[in-house]
DNA sequence: GTGAAAGCGCTAACAG
DNA sequence: CTGTTAGCGCTTTCAC
C-alpha cells in the first residue's frame, strides 16, 4: 500500500520493463508478448496504478469523459437525460459530466470554448441561444451531438424531439375530446429563431388549422420559463382577464402542474370544466391529482440515439478516417392519455 | 484570426517577451512592468489566446472546476443544489461539474479515485454508501466538503441537514394538529449505519416519545428510494393491510406526492381524514393539490455554507499554510405549513 | 517484441 | 523586472 501517486514509471520499474511497454499493455495495443503483458498487469494490480487522465490527455488529446452541456437542471428533464446518457456511456467505458450553461448566450459561448471543451472525448450540447454560426466560429474541436428544439443545419449531428408534431398531437387530442377554446400555457409568437416554445406553439396552431377551429389569440399566454410557478401564474392571468377556456395545453408538465393547481384555486374541475394536457411525460405526471395527460417525447430512445451518434463520431475521429455527413434525427412523440382529459370522446 | 490553437509561446513571440512573462501576467502574479503587462495582454487579445487547462493542471495541479459528486439526479434535490453551488462558485471564478455516483459503493469509490478527482480544485461529495474509512483509504488529495445525512467524523469538513430535528418537527406538527396514528412513509429501522431514512425515522420516534404517544410499528413502511412511485405504493400497501391512520409523514416531498395521489385513490380526504407532511420543500410542493406542508431544510443556506467551507480549504491549500481542523455544520430545519395539515390545531 | 528520445503546454525555481 | 532550465506523466516516433 505505497503512498503518493503511482505512475507509469513505477510500474515499469516493478515489472522490469520500460514505460513504453507499460503504456502499450495498458492501452491494449498489440506488440507485447503474453509473458510481458502478464507481468505488467500484475505490477499494475500490485501497485494499484491508474493512468493520470490529465497527462494522457495533454499528450494524446483523449479522455473518457463526455461533456453534457445543458441550460439548467431545474426540472426533471435534463436531469433524467443526464442519468440516461451516463448509464449508456458507462457501458462503453465513458462517463458523463454535466455542465450548466445558464441558458445565456455568454454562458453557452463560454462552455464551448476550446479550453473548456478539450477535456472531453465528445460533447452533447443543448444550445438555447447560440446557433450554428457561433458554434462554427467557436471552432468546436471535439465530436459533438447537438440536441434540441431547433433545426440547426450544419456540420453537427443533431437529435431533435418532435416539438411541432407532439404539440399538434396534444392539441388534436383536446379538440377530439370536445375542447374548443384551448389555452396555450407558455405559448410564444413565431419570432426570429425557433425555440421549444415557438415550435410547440406552431404545432398548436397547425392542429387548429387542420380541425378548422379558429384560435382566439387571448388564449395564448406566455409563461417565462415553463416552471410550475409560471404555469400557475399564466392560468391566473387568464382568469383575471376574464378569458374563458375549456382546454389547456401546457408546454411542459411542470407548467401543467401549476395550471392544475390554479384551476383548483379558481374552482374549475379537471377534466369536467377544463381538460389539461402537458408535455414531457415526467415521472411525476402520473401521480398528479388528477393524473396528467401528456405528450411523451420518448426521451429514452432519444438518449440512446444521442449516445449512438456521439460514440460513432468519437470512434471515427480515433480512427482518423473520413468524416461522415452530419445526421439529423427527429424522435417521434405520442400522447399518453390520463385523467386530465376526458376518458371518452364527447363528440365533435 | 489564426487557425490552430494559440499557445503561450505564440503570445510570447507576438509580445516579444518570454513564455514566463506571459504566464506571470496571465496569472496576475506581481513582477511585470506596466508596459510589459500591457503588451502581453494586447497580444493575448489579438491572438485570442486562452490557457490550456489540461497543461496548466498537469504542471500546477490547479484547475477552476469544482466536482460535485451526487448519488443521482432523479429528484429536484441534487439538481437544485447543483444549480445553487454553481451560481456561487462562478462568483469566485470556479464552476461546478456534476458527476453521478449511482448511489452504489463501487460507483462512489470509483468517483473518488485520485485520477478521477485530480482534475478538480475542490470536491463536494454526498456519500451514501461509503464512510470516512473508505474516504481516508482512497487518499482524497483535493479539498473536500462532505455533505450528507450521516455524521461522518473525520478529517473532512461536513455539512449536514438536521434530519433528526426536521423529522421531529414534522411529527410534532402532526401530533399538535391532533393526529395520533401517523404513518411514516419511507421509515427504516435503525441499523448499522445512519442514513437519511434511519435519521428521519429517529426524529419521528423522538417526537412521539416526547409527546407520550406510542408508535404502532405497522405504521412504519419502507419506500425503496423515496420517489413518487414509492410513496404511492407504500400508502397502498398500508391500506391493503387494513392499517388505519390519520396522519402521514413522508420522508421526501416526492414520496409525499405519491402518498397524496394514493389517498385520493383510496378516497381519503387530505387534511380532513389524513394530514400529510413531506420533507425537502421542493419548489413543486407549493403547487400540489392540496398544497403540501413540508420541512424546509434550508438548502440555500446549506449551499452557501458548503461553498464557503470549500473555497476556504482551496485557498488554504494554495497558500500552503497550516490546515485548519475539520468543521461540522448542521443546518436547522423548519416546518412550512400549508393545506395538507389542518390550519387550526384541533386540541390535544 | 521492446525501449530510448522527444515533447504535449504549462509553471516552479532560480539566475540574471 | 525578466528569462532560462527543467520537468509534470504520458504517448508518438523510430530505432533496435
Amino acid at each position: 500500500m505505497m503512498l503518493g501517486v503511482v505512475k507509469m514509471s513505477d510500474v515499469a520499474l516493478e515489472a522490469g520493463v520500460s514505460k513504453m511497454t507499460v503504456s502499450n499493455v495498458i492501452n491494449g495495443r498489440p506488440g507485447a508478448s503474453e509473458d510481458t503483458r502478464a507481468r505488467v498487469l500484475e505490477a499494475v494490480a500490485r501497485l494499484g496504478y491508474r493512468v493520470n487522465p490529465t497527462a494522457r490527455q495533454l499528450r494524446a488529446g483523449r479522455s473518457e469523459a463526455i461533456g453534457l452541456l445543458v441550460p439548467h437542471l431545474d426540472g426533471p428533464y435534463y436531469a433524467h437525460l443526464a442519468a440516461r446518457l451516463d448509464t449508456l456511456a458507462r457501458t462503453h467505458g465513458y462517463h458523463v459530466i454535466i455542465e450548466r450553461t445558464g441558458a445565456s448566450r455568454e454562458g453557452e459561448l463560454a462552455a464551448v470554448t476550446p479550453q473548456r471543451v478539450r477535456p472531453y472525448a465528445g460533447l452533447v450540447f443543448s444550445p438555447v441561444q447560440i446557433g450554428t454560426q457561433d458554434l462554427h466560429r467557436a471552432g468546436l474541436e471535439v465530436p459533438a451531438v447537438l440536441l434540441g428544439e431547433r433545426r440547426l443545419a450544419g456540420e453537427f449531428d443533431h437529435v431533435m424531439m418532435d416539438n411541432v408534431g407532439g404539440a399538434a398531437l396534444a392539441t388534436t387530442h383536446l379538440l377530439e375530446r370536445g375542447a374548443r377554446r384551448i389555452a396555450l400555457i407558455g405559448g410564444r409568437p413565431d419570432g426570429g429563431v425557433d425555440s421549444m416554445a415557438t415550435l410547440r406553439t406552431r404545432g398548436y396552431r397547425n392542429a387548429h388549422a387542420v380541425a378548422g377551429v379558429p384560435v382566439d389569440e387571448r388564449l395564448v399566454v406566455d409563461a417565462a420559463s415553463f416552471t410550475t410557478k409560471d404555469g400557475y401564474e399564466a392560468v391566473m392571468r387568464l382568469h383575471g382577464a376574464g378569458v374563458a377556456f375549456d382546454g389547456a395545453f401546457a408546454l411542459t408538465d411542470a407548467a401543467a402542474m401549476g395550471a392544475l393547481r390554479a384551476l383548483a384555486d379558481i374552482g374549475l374541475r379537471v377534466p369536467d370544466d377544463v381538460q389539461v394536457v402537458g408535455f414531457d411525460n415526467d415521472a411525476e405526471s402520473e401521480y398528479l391529482v388528477p393524473r396528467l395527460t401528456t405528450v411523451d417525447p420518448d426521451n429514452d430512445t432519444m438518449a440512446e440515439r444521442i449516445m449512438d451518434l456521439l460514440l460513432r463520431r468519437v470512434e471515427e475521429r480515433d480512427a482518423g478516417g473520413p468524416v461522415a455527413d452530419a445526421v439529423e434525427s427527429v424522435m417521434s412523440a405520442r400522447v399518453v392519455v390520463r385523467e386530465s382529459t376526458l376518458a371518452h370522446a364527447s363528440g365533435r
